[in-house]
DNA sequence: TTTTTTCGGTTCATTTATTGAACCGTTGAT
DNA sequence: ATCAACGGTTCAATAAATGAACCGAAAAAA
C-alpha cells in the first residue's frame, strides 16, 4: 500500500466517521499504525484536508474539499450533464422522471421531471427514498458490495405501506433480480398506487452514486412497461455514466 | 518534502490549472518529476480525487471532494457559525452588513443583513465584488500573498465610477493601507454614494476565504465612523475566523 | 489519595517505498 | 520521412516511511 494511498485512507476514514475521533480512534479505524497516522493527519492538516480542535485535540474535516468541490462542480456542472437525459428520457415515456444522488448517507431526491398525464406521479424535489422501499433504493443497493449494503440497511425496515418488503430475504431476492435485469421495479412499497423502475448511475469506479427512475401509476406499468421501461431507464443510466465521466470506466 | 505533500501538491495543481492538462504539463507546473508525478496522479484516481479522459489521456478534479465537501458542510454549516456574529455587528452598527465568499476564483455575495434605516445601501445576495472597486475586494487581496494578488487582478482594471482606483500604484496604496489597519474602506468604487469598510475571513492557515463588510450611505461614513466600523468589522472578521476555525490557528 | 490505564505525540534503527535518468511506443507537426 | 513531444514504464540508487518502544499528561479505577 503506497503512502499517497494511506493519507488518502485516513482522510476518507476521518470523514466516514461520526463526531470528532482522536488520535488512536482513528488509527484503529484504518488499521494502520498510530505513529503512521498521526504523519498522515499532520500532512492533510498542512494543506486544510483536515483540522484540529487545539483545544480537545481531536480531528475533523477540514475546508479544502469544499473548495476543490466548488471547482469540481463549477467544470462538470452534474445537473447540466444529466438533465438532457432525463429530460429524453421523460419525453420518449410520458411518465414522471426523477433522479436522486447518495448525499450523506441518504437517498435524496434532486431532479423530477413530471409526466404530463392528468394522472401522474408527483415527487417533491429533495425527498429522502428509502433504500428497501423504492426501486431507486432498490437499484442503488443492487450496485453495492453485499458488505456496504448491510451496513447501510441497518437492523429493522420501515414500513409504509402494506406491501412494503421488510422480509430480509424477499429484499435479497429483490436485489438478485434488480443486479441480473440492470434495473429494478417496486410497486406500492413507499406510496399506495405508485409502480416505477430504476436503475443506478455508477462512477468510473463503479460504485453508485444515484439512480434515475421512472413513476407512475400502477394502472399504467403492467408487466410489459415494466420491462420496457425498465430497458430504457436502463439505458439512461449507462447513458447519464458514460457522458458524466467520459469514456474511461474501471473494473471493480 | 513528503510523499503526501507531494500528492495533494499535484491535487491542488491540477485544481487550479485551467482546462484538462496532461502528464508532462502537471509534472511542469507543481515542478515534479513526470515517473513521480504520474505515480500520485494514479494513487489520487483510485481515490476518485482525480479523472482521466481515456481517450485524450487528460486529467481533471474528480467527485470525491464533492462528497467529502457534503459531509464538511453538513457538520460544520459555515453559515451558522458566522450569521449569528453578522446579525451582531448589524445590530451594534445599524448598518447594512455583508458577508461575502471566495468560490470559483471570484469574491460573491452571500448573506446580507440590511439596516433599518429609510436610506441604506442594498446589495444583492449574490452579487459578484470586484475586487479592486470594493472595500470587501480590497479586504480580500490585503490578506494574500503578493504574487497571489497579481495572479487575480489580471492586467485591466474595470472602471465603474469615476471614483474608481484603475491607478496600479494607487490600488497598492489603498491595499497596503489595509493590510497596516486590519481593514480597507472604500468610497463610491463600485456604487456612487455608497462608503464601506471591510475585513478579510481567513481559514486556520491564514489565507483569505471571504470577507466582512459594513456598508452605508456616504452620509453617514465621515472619518471617525470610517475608523470605529473598521475596528468593529475587523473584530467581527476576526470573530468568525476564531469560531468556524477553533482556536487552532496557524502560522504562515 | 495512589495506582493504572489511556491518551496524544515522539524517537530512531530498520525496512521499504520513492525516485528520476533513461527508455519505449505512439502521435502529430514539420 | 523526420523530428519532437507526448504518456507511460523501468530499475538501481536513494531517501523516506515505518513501528515498537517510549514520554509526559490526563483521565479512570483502586
Amino acid at each position: 500500500m503506497s503512502t499517497v494511498a494511506k493519507a488518502l485512507s485516513v482522510l476518507e476514514t476521518l470523514a466516514d466517521m461520526p463526531g470528532e475521533p482522536g488520535l488512536t480512534q482513528i488509527a484503529r479505524t484504518v488499521k494502520l499504525d498510530k505513529a503512521t497516522t498521526h504523519r498522515m493527519l499532520v500532512e492533510l492538516e498542512k494543506f486544510g484536508f483536515i483540522e484540529q480542535d487545539l483545544t480537545t485535540r481531536c480531528y475533523r474535516l477540514g475546508n479544502a474539499p469544499v473548495r476543490l468541490a466548488h471547482i469540481r462542480e463549477s467544470r462538470y456542472p452534474f445537473l447540466d450533464v444529466v438533465l438532457p437525459q432525463i429530460r429524453r428520457l421523460a419525453a420518449e415515456t410520458n411518465e414522471t422522471v426523477h433522479l436522486s444522488r447518495f448525499i450523506s448517507g441518504r437517498l435524496a431526491t434532486v431532479h423530477v421531471t413530471e409526466s404530463t398525464h392528468a394522472n401522474r406521479v408527483t415527487i417533491p424535489s429533495g425527498a429522502i427514498l428509502p433504500l428497501h422501499a423504492t426501486a431507486s433504493g432498490i437499484a442503488f443497493l443492487s450496485a453495492l458490495p453485499m458488505a456496504e449494503r448491510n451496513a447501510l440497511l441497518g437492523d429493522a425496515l420501515e414500513t409504509f405501506t402494506a406491501q412494503t418488503v421488510v422480509s430480509r430475504t424477499i429484499l435479497e431476492q429483490t436485489i438478485r433480480d434488480a443486479v441480473e435485469r440492470g434495473y429494478s421495479a417496486s410497486q406500492s412499497g413507499f406510496d399506495l398506487g405508485v409502480s416505477s423502475v430504476a436503475a443506478p448511475i455508477l462512477n468510473n469506479r463503479n460504485h453508485p452514486i444515484g439512480t434515475v427512475a421512472v413513476a407512475c401509476p400502477e394502472t399504467r406499468m403492467s408487466p410489459p412497461e415494466i420491462e420496457k421501461y425498465g430497458a430504457m431507464v436502463a439505458q439512461t443510466a449507462r447513458d447519464v455514466t458514460r457522458a458524466y465521466w467520459g469514456t474511461k470506466q474501471k473494473a471493480g
